[in-house]
Parts: C-alpha cells; structure tokens; sequence
RNA sequence: GGGCCGGUAGAUCAGCGGGAGAUCGCCCGCCUUGCACGCGGGAGGUCGCGGGUUCAAAUCCCGCCCGGUCCA
C-alpha cells in the first residue's frame, strides 16, 4: 500500500492563505500543517500528551448529545442534507458484517456510481463497530471504542456535476471548530496521511488539537488494483469526526467515557460498583494514555511501566486503582456495542456477523466474571438499550427480544465452560500425576480451539490444582496457526466466467419474463451460439438467481429442436440457454417454449419463502432473518436465523400463520423502486437475500406481511401458492433453521407418503392410526422386558448345562477339557457356562462353538490351565483352521467363527486333538 | 463457508480391536430419634444411525445425523 501522496496532493489554499506551513514530526516523521513555523512535532498521541485533560479549552462543556446537534445543523445550513443513520450490521452489502465507517452505508453502490445519493451533498451521524481495537478499550481511557458515532460530511463529485472538494472541506472543517467550539486557529493542526480501505483509497488530513485527532478528513480518488491506483469517476469526500472525542476535549474530563457514559455512572454503582479514584490521580494518569500504541508490540506491562515513568505515578498504584477503572470502561463500551448489533436482529452463533456478536458477548462476560459479577450482564445491556433507546427507538423497541437472545447465549457459554473446566481440570490433574508442573502451551491452545476455554480461565484452573500456567503473547496468533489450511478456492461457476469471455461483444439480452410471468412461448433472434450455449435476443426463459432455479423448457428452430436444461445470467446482462440437442444457426428466428408446470411450480416456492419468511419474523421476532433459501418444482427450502431449536409447537404455529396468508387472497404488488426510496419505506429488512448491487430494486411486497428486494418470478395473488406445508426442518449450523417445505400440487407426493406410512404402521400393528404411538409404546416395552427374560433365562439354562458338563470333564493330560456346541445359544450363554466351571483350581479350559450356519467359536482358560500351558488364542486359531475358519485371542480368551456348520463329534475330537498338541509342544 | 473435538447408564465421563465400566444420582437394607454421612446390596445400556474391514468392532475405515468449538 501507497505511504504517501506526492506533497501536492495535500496542498490546500485555504490553507496556505491563513498562513500555515508545512512542517515535519521530529517523532513520527509525518508532515503537518501548522501556523507556528518552529512547531516540530505533529501534535498527535503518541507524539505528545493529551493538553486538554482538566481544562476547559473550548467556549462552552458540550454534551455527546450536543455536540451530535450542533454538528448535524453546523452542516444543515450550509447545504447538507440530514440523513437518518444506517443500522450497525450491515445488511446491503456482502462484503462486510459492522458499518465501521459513516461512507460505509454508501458502499458500495454510491461511490461506485452505481446508484445516486440519498442526498449531495449530505450529513450522517452514523453508530458504527470496530472490534479490531477490542483489546485497547479501556487502556486508552476511551481514545478507542468499539462503539462510537461518526459524524460524516460527505459530497459525492461526478464527472459532470462538483459538489465541493478538498478546500472546501478543509474550510468547512475549519470553520466549524472554531466557530462552534471555540478553538484559536493556532491549536489547529492538520496531519497529511494516506487513506485506504474497501479497495479505495486517497489522501486524507487528520485534524488535530491538544493531542487529539478529532476528524479524519478524506479525499477518496482511487480504486486500488494489484497496487496501483486508478483514478474513479466518482471523487467522494469522506469525513469522520468523532462525536465522542468532540464531548471529551470539550469537557476536558480524564476519559473519554466520563463525557459520554457519565450519566450511566450513578446506575452502575448500584448495580456493580464504581472504583473511586482520586481526580487529581486520574488527571495526571490520563494526558499519557495517549502513548499507548493501538497495534503495538508493547505488552500491557510495557505500557503501564512507561507510563508510570512519565507521570510519575508508582506502578502499584496504577494496577491498583487504575486497572478495575479500566475494566469497566471496557464493560461500557462493549455492553454498548452489544445493544447496538443485538438490536439488529442478530443471532449469536458460530459464523458471520452471528459470531462476532458471540465473541463480543463472551468476552465481556468474562470481563464481568474477572470482577465479580457475571449475573449482572443482563441488567448492564438492559441499562444501555434503556439509555441509548431515547436516541434510537430500535433498541427500545427490541428490548425483550435481545435481553432474551443474550440470555441464551451466556446460558450456552456458561455450560461450555462449565463442561470445558472440569475436563481441563481432570487432564490436569492427571498432568501433574505425572510430574508435570506448568501447562504445556498447546494444551492451552487445544482447549481453546476445541472447546472455548480461554487462557485465563486455563491458568485459574491451574492455579486450583497446583500447577504453573502461563498463556504466551502471542497466544491468539497460535491459535490462528493452526488453521492454516488452503482456503478452498472456487472452481464451480469457471465455465460462466469462460462463456462472459466468448459473448462479451453480444448486448444485454432483453428479459421478457418480468413482464409476461405467465405465457409459455416466445420468438427471438439467435445472436451467439457457443458449444451448447445459445445466446438470444431476448428471451422469456428465467435464469438462475436468488435461489430460484432456472426454467427448463425447449427451443424450435429450421433444423428441428433442442432441450433447454439450464439457464443462467452472466455479467453484462446476458442470457445464456445450455441446450441438448440439435442447435440453431445464428442469425435465424427460433420459437421457445416454457416448461410452465415447473415454472409455477418454482414461483408458487417462491412466494411461499416470502410469506413464510414474514411468519417467521412475526412469530420470533426481528432477528429472524433469511439465511438462504433455495426454489425448486419439488419444494423449497428456507433457511432463518433463530437462537432455539424449532418446536413441532412453532412449526404449527408456522404453517398456521402462513395458510392464513395464503387463504386470505392477498395480491402481490411488484415495482421498481428507486433503492433509496425503497429503503426509507421498507427498512433494511428489504435485504433478505444479501446484496443487491443496483440504483433500482425490485420489490416484492405482500401488503400488510412482507416486503423484500426480490428479482424472482412470483404468483398473482398469495391464494395461488394454494398450501404451504413444512416437510422437515433441521439446524444447519447454530443460530440457523432450515426449513424443508412444499406449497401446492407439490406438496400432495409427501402428504401421500405419510399417509401410506400411515397405513403401513396401522396394518402392521394391527391398531388404528390413533392407537398406533400407544401400541409402539407397549411393543418397546414388551421388548425390553423380554430381552430381560431371555437373559435371566440363559443364565439359568447355561448353569444347568455347566452343572451337566462339570460331572464328566474330558481330561486332556492335566487339563479339565469343556466342550460345548450349542447352535441354539449364544455367547452370553457360553461366558456363563465358563464363569460356572472355571472358577475352580484345577486346569481347567471351556472350547465352545455357538450358532447354526457358520459358528463362533469362543474358549476359555482358567490360570491354572494357562500355567499349564493352555493358550486359549492359539487354541482359537489352531482349531477354527480345521473348520475353514479362523481365530486368535490372548492367552485366557479366544475366539473364532468357522466358515461352515459341524457337529459336536467333529468339534471334540479337534478340540481334544489341538489340546493335546498345543500341550506337547510345550 | 472451512478446520478441529465429541456422541457409552438419569448426569459427568473412563474404556479405543478380544467378556460394557467408574463416580454421582435412583431403589432396597443396615447404622441413626430424624436428616446428612458411613456400610452392604440392587435396578438402570440397540456404546448416535447406516455401511465396510475382521474369526471378532463401543473400539479401525467410510457416509449420515446430532452437539461443541475456533477462524489470523
């Protein structure tokens, strides 16, 4: 990546009128621009101290609530347009799970020019997530969050229509903190620095006063492309400022969590606590937070000995009373950002956006368990919905929904580490049996891949049993390491990339099945023929996407006919037919003609997904969202996020609900929308099925139920999905419900085998279907208790025969020979018999066969008749060998089968033959 | 989406090619005024499902189902 501009790239007028130079840090070796011609050093952490802390440096104190205001009217009445803000999770787009960013809710379509602005020039405050700084909260005293709001400027420049460009923006910054803020222009610092990010980059300014980088103004101009830039068509201007720092500096409070969460303190001591610490401590402690370096190598401890070097503080204070301060600014942050992506509908599970959530949930509940008071997690996410809800009615609003997702994923991640802590327990307990003293550190690793058990819940363990444990550094990165295998590249869909290549000269083809859903046959043009590929001038076939599958159907042309078996849409608009048969000249008119039983079947699907996925979201909630889904003639399927298991009780409640939609006879309505317009009335719920890359969207909408950006073929009226019956539902990863379900005609096949299984049960049991699950019940039951009357009844008849052979022992030299060949019995029956006769004091030896066609054989030795020389595996071997068989065992047991049927003559005398042979040789 | 781990008695787990076990819980008895403890006895298992290898599979191999966990 580019490390700098060339120096003209940073060159602003407006600037250089008021008299700023350009200087270089002494320290970090950036250039900056400052009024003071002597300045050295840039002013930014970690170069210098915080200079604001304890002062009151700006005209007035502003709230975080206030600054937020005067920010958005400041922008307002110079032009701007007030944007409401975009959810944290950010469904729009595929390529990322948390908006980290305010531009980030106009990627990728706006600044790619795919799809105008909402407004140009146009104002945001934007909540946005970054858990890459995760580790560092709290022991920057709130310079970084996890959760914070961006205040961004943006104009979007067009080839053909400029908004405004650096200098102004450079102005408009200007004027605003000196304006609003009160700042004097010799306090205004302005750092050239290189932005990147989403394949974009440009130079940016980051704005600096007293120590703090409050705005990162940028100048987006590039798309990066194997490390060379290209110029876009679209120049966007990307500001952020940071609304906290703003209340901060103005406050001139020791944290930055003191400006913003200072009103939650009173209801935080309640509930856990609140550590006292002096302000004068905190005052002295707080200017040098600025040093600690977010992607430092630095240890904690490097960190916390520098800066008791610098403010003078001894180290046991700070770990003393500055550490548990620390901790729960890091539980203010994270219960924020917690409420915030819960309140989208988010399931915590163990992939995607679902998994970040997991993360940031775990963590913080072991960050309330490091002090005490894990059960309070609740009422803390509660407190910030609470708080944050007056600001943002959402989460108000999902109060009870995410209180009780949350509940259910502290109950999972209790019963991890509860069934993982014993086990670490019982291995090193074990461990230390063995003289081991200190955990081995990929034990350590092991446990938390396999199971979840962190580090530190490893080392209290071992502390509890005696042992030395001791997690490395780079513990996160060993992990990492052992997921080193080679991403499955994909291979699957390379023959549409080769066919885009052959047809790239071909124009769009023209889609004629959104306007006529409903008719069967067609005329168009061949353009290209490629192999078996057909490319038309229009075509009224429906290719692949959304989960539907393409239409089938076939093609008439002068030479005959071909079969159409696949249709897909390439990039660039066209439709490609994969045909079998005879093909056509390009050039020609050909006729086509639509498989409609399988389309309407495929549509009826469709719609059923659209008004199941709307009962869903009624029944559990907003974070029922559509995972995946997938039409076909036969059914279809639906995949939705959920956090418990669907019951036979919610799947009722499922069809119920969506019969009722269907019975009610509603109309679909399907428009063109422009996407912001679209967005404003729907909401974000539009995109179920991810991404959808276009100005204009399709909507689908079932008045009153559903409402989904949606490029599939539907039916008419809801009554036309005619049933909708769920077959099968199964969980596909956690958090994750796949329904399996049929709608109409389609449905009928399944319903007609349940009901000949039905029959099938009731013949076979001899009950009617209402008395079948009672009759089940008694046939197990009789089951089990015969199975215990054939077995008390073996052991009964094999002691008889014990009692029967023990009086006429065949005596093979010292040894007692047994022999048994029961074709009735089995092995249960023989062990009894050995345990009868062997437990005696003679040498004594059981060979046995049992079973008709091909016997098992099985001997037994006792210790005398082993001391004897009796070796009862080989005896196995030796003796199966005469019976086409084979054996082996240990010397006390061996077992054999034989490879045909014999009689008992024909064991003994082998048995006796063997005996005595295995005797002599030894 | 991918990797790894696991599924054995009601619970927690051991066994990892040659007779299904331990601990807790449960039932009965003894001890005790009673409870708890202690002692003795007992009931309780399609070793997740289906294939394969083998004379022999809980154990090895393959597939499926279910659960857990991690993802720079």
């Amino acid at each position: 990546m580019k490390s700098s501009f060339p120096p003209a790239a940073y060159e602003i007028n407006f600037l250089k009128e008021r008299g700023y130079v350009r200087r270089r840090c002494k320290y970090c070796g950036s250039y900056f621009w400052t009024l003071d011609p002597d300045r050295d050093v840039c002013g930014e952490s970690p170069c210098v101290p915080y200079s604001f802390v304890g002062k009151s440096l700006t005209k007035a104190r502003f709230s975080f609530k206030e600054v937020k205001e005067v920010f958005l009217k400041f922008f307002e009445k110079r032009g701007h347009e007030i944007i409401a803000p975009y959810p944290v999770v950010a469904r729009w787009r595929n390529d990322l799970f948390l908006v980290p960013a305010s531009i980030a809710v106009f990627q990728p379509h706006v600044t790619s020019g795919i799809s105008p602005p909402p407004a140009n020039p146009l104002v945001i405050i934007q909540p946005c997530i970054r858990l890459e700084d995760v580790d560092k909260v709290g022991l920057t005293f709130g310079r970084h969050l996890t959760c914070f709001s961006m205040g961004g400027h943006h104009a979007f420049n067009y080839p053909d229509k400029e908004v405004y460009w650096k200098e102004k923006t450079v102005e408009y910054y200007h004027e605003f903190i000196m304006k609003e803020f009160g700042i004097p222009e010799e306090e205004l610092i302005y750092k050239e620095a290189v932005w990147s990010g989403g394949g974009n980059a440009g130079p940016c300014l980051e704005t600096i006063s007293y120590g703090l980088e409050l705005a990162t103004l940028v100048f987006m101009q590039y798309k990066t492309l194997n490390d060379k830039l290209i110029e876009l068509p679209i120049r966007t201007v990307d500001t952020g400022y940071g609304m906290e720092r703003f209340a901060w500096l103005s406050q001139g409070t020791p944290s930055c969590f003191d400006a913003v969460y200072g009103e939650l303190y009173p209801k935080l001591e309640k509930l856990i606590g609140f550590p006292k610490v002096e302000k004068s401590l905190l005052e002295k402690y707080s200017p040098y937070t600025a040093l600690v370096v977010p992607k430092a190598e630095m240890g904690i401890m490097d960190i916390r000995r520098k800066i008791s070097e610098l403010s003078k503080i001894p180290l046991d204070v700070i770990i003393k009373e500055i550490e548990p301060l620390e901790k729960i600014y890091a539980l203010l942050d994270f219960t924020k950002s917690i409420a915030f992506i819960m309140s989208e509908g988010v399931v915590p599970s163990n992939v995607r956006v679902g998994y970040l959530a997991r993360l940031l949930i775990r963590k913080t509940y072991r960050l309330l368990m490091s002090i005490g008071h894990e059960d309070k997690l609740l009422d803390l996410l509660d407190l910030q919905l609470n708080y944050w809800g007056g600001e943002y009615p959402n989460l108000r609003e999902m109060r009870d929904e995410v209180l009780d997702l949350v509940e259910t994923e502290v109950e999972k991640f209790r019963e991890t580490i509860s069934k993982g802590s014993s086990y670490v327990e019982r291995e090193l307990s074990s461990m230390k049996k063995n003289g081991i003293i200190e955990v081995p550190v990929d034990f350590m690793i092991r446990v938390y891949d396999e199971r979840g058990i962190t580090p530190d819940i490893v080392e209290s363990i071992a502390e509890k049993v005696g042992m030395k444990a001791r997690a490395p550094e780079n513990f996160y990165g060993l992990v990492a390491s052992r997921h080193l295998s080679a991403e499955r590249a994909g291979v699957e869909k390379d023959w549409m990339k080769l066919l885009e290549e052959v047809f790239k000269d071909l124009p769009a083809t023209e889609q004629t099945y959104y306007e006529k859903p409903f008719e069967s046959r067609f005329t168009a043009k061949v353009l290209g023929v490629h192999g078996e590929y057909i490319v038309l001038d229009k075509t009224l076939f429906y290719p692949e996407g959304g989960g539907a599958i393409s239409d089938t159907g076939r093609i008439k042309h002068s030479k005959g006919e071909c079969k159409v078996l696949d249709v897909q849409l390439l990039g660039g608009g066209i439709i490609v037919h994969k045909v079998e048969g005879s093909l056509p000249e390009v050039g020609e008119v050909v006729e086509g003609f639509i498989d409609m039983e399988r389309r309407y079947a495929v549509m009826r699907h469709h719609t059923a997904t659209h008004i199941l996925i709307g009962a869903a979201r009624k029944i559990f909630g907003k974070h029922a969202w559509q995972a995946g889904a997938r039409k076909e003639p036969s059914h279809g399927r639906l995949d939705i996020s959920h956090h418990k298991r669907l019951t036979l009780e919610d799947i009722r409640r499922l069809e119920n609900e969506a019969n009722k939609i269907v019975g009610m006879r509603i109309p679909l309505r399907i428009m063109w929308m422009d996407r912001n317009d679209a967005e404003k009335r729907y909401g974000f719920s539009l995109y179920q099925g991810g991404e959808i890359p276009s100005a204009k969207i399709r909507v689908v909408e079932i008045p009153g139920w559903d409402a989904e950006a949606c490029c599939g073929l539907h039916v008419e009226n809801t009554e036309d999905v005619g049933f909708i019956k769920i077959l099968k539902t199964e969980r596909i990863q956690e958090g994750v419900e796949r329904l399996i379900f049929a709608a109409g005609p389609a449905a009928l096949p399944y319903i007609q085998e349940d009901w000949r299984l039905i029959r099938s049960f009731t013949e076979k049991l001899g009950a009617p279907p209402e008395a079948v699950e009672k009759r089940l019940d008694e046939i197990l039951f009789e089951v089990r208790e015969l199975r215990k009357t054939v077995r008390k009844l073996t052991s009964v008849a094999a002691k008889i025969k014990a009692m029967e052979l023990k009086s006429s022992p065949i005596q093979v030299q010292k040894i007692k020979l047994y022999v048994v060949h029961e074709p009735e019995h089995d092995r249960e029956y023989v062990l009894t018999i050995a345990d009868e006769l062997l437990n005696v004091d003679e040498p004594s030896c059981l060979i046995a066969s049992y079973g008709e066609k091909r016997p098992s054989l099985l001997i037994l030795a006792n210790k005398r008749a082993r001391e004897s020389g009796v070796h009862a595996g080989r005896l196995a071997s030796a003796i199966a060998s005469n019976f086409m068989g084979k054996g082996g065992g240990n010397e006390r047991l061996g077992q054999g089968g034989f490879g045909r049927k014999i009689t008992y003559d024909e064991l003994r005398d082998v048995a006796v033959g063997e005996l005595e042979k295995l005797l002599r040789l030894k």
